[in-house]
DNA sequence: TATTTGGTTCTTTTTTTACAGAACCAAGAA
DNA sequence: TTCTTGGTTCTGTAAAAAAAGAACCAAATA
């Protein structure tokens, strides 16, 4: 698509925040591509071309963005291409899912906190006050999503 | 202190979630120990020997770990080791920030609708969707906070 | 049927991460 | 003053992650 050096320096950067999420550097890359992309749509080659990486490189990745249901494709009448577009509808959902996997923690913590001595007694009492925070984050968050879907979309 | 298997193995299943959140292995295991120590706060030579680990690598593992004010130490009279301790009082501080860290994501989302085209109108508005529901998630979030305060701690 | 296209898979290479080891340093203790 | 202790820093290295490259495959085309 000719990317202007503004386009390419904010894929870079949406490729770095992604990095800090665990995803590998090229995958998140690729999500800062659809998103700057003027046609919200890239095909395997442009990405090929536009990035300056290997083939192998860009199916593992895509596969990748697939799997996690970030991506999907599709295609048009005569032409074997594949159309790849960010899942953004699902962004909210998504957002849910990655908080609600932070609270996982809990599991840890009360797993800790049966297995630990009565010994000290603020320490545990401090993990026990955390552990009902996540009981009520749990329960919460849920409820603030809806919320907003009621209020606008 | 002479760990168990099973004190062991949750150390390690502890180290794992914290390495998906970008931690190094190490420093998740350190937090797994403290976590898991009856007397809840450990020594340098303590990491080093409960986790067969060098002293470098523990030097490094704690450094980074006071730097990020997830662990304290104090020390005893008459005693030059010292004794770390996770910062478990402010974890629900620590969550909401991890959490506002996540929504960062909206920064990325406004440059690019302003760099973007209005070719492809439905992207760009479920676009706009995203960043406002980041706005009103922003402003709750902490009211959600606050309201576990209140109710409880 | 041979060739091109779009993409995959397998192996190799490069780069980065995470840690080990040794030398080192400062503060007490002997 | 020398030695020990508790910890740091620097250099090397093993292992893992990320990507390259080439061979490959299936579908469509010539």
């Amino acid at each position: 698509m000719n990317l202007s050096e503004k386009q390419r320096e904010l894929i870079e950067r949406i490729g770095v925040f992604h990095e800090h999420k665990g995803m590998q550097p090229l995958v998140g890359r690729i999500i800062g591509l659809m998103l700057v992309h003027e046609d919200a749509e890239v095909t395997f080659e442009e990405i090929v071309e536009d990035l300056g990486v290997s083939k192998s490189a860009v199916s593992n990745a895509l596969n990748f963005l697939q799997a996690k249901e970030r991506i999907v494709y599709h295609t048009k009448p005569g032409d074997r291409k594949r159309y790849f577009k960010l899942k953004i509808q699902n962004w909210s959902d998504e957002l849910e899912r990655e908080i609600m996997d932070i609270t996982k923690f809990k599991e840890f913590i009360d797993e800790v906190i049966t297995e630990r001595g009565k010994k000290h007694v603020e320490f545990n009492s401090c993990l026990r006050d955390f552990s009902n925070f996540l009981v009520f984050f749990k329960k919460e968050l849920p409820l603030l999503f809806e919320k907003f879907k009621k209020e606008h979309g």
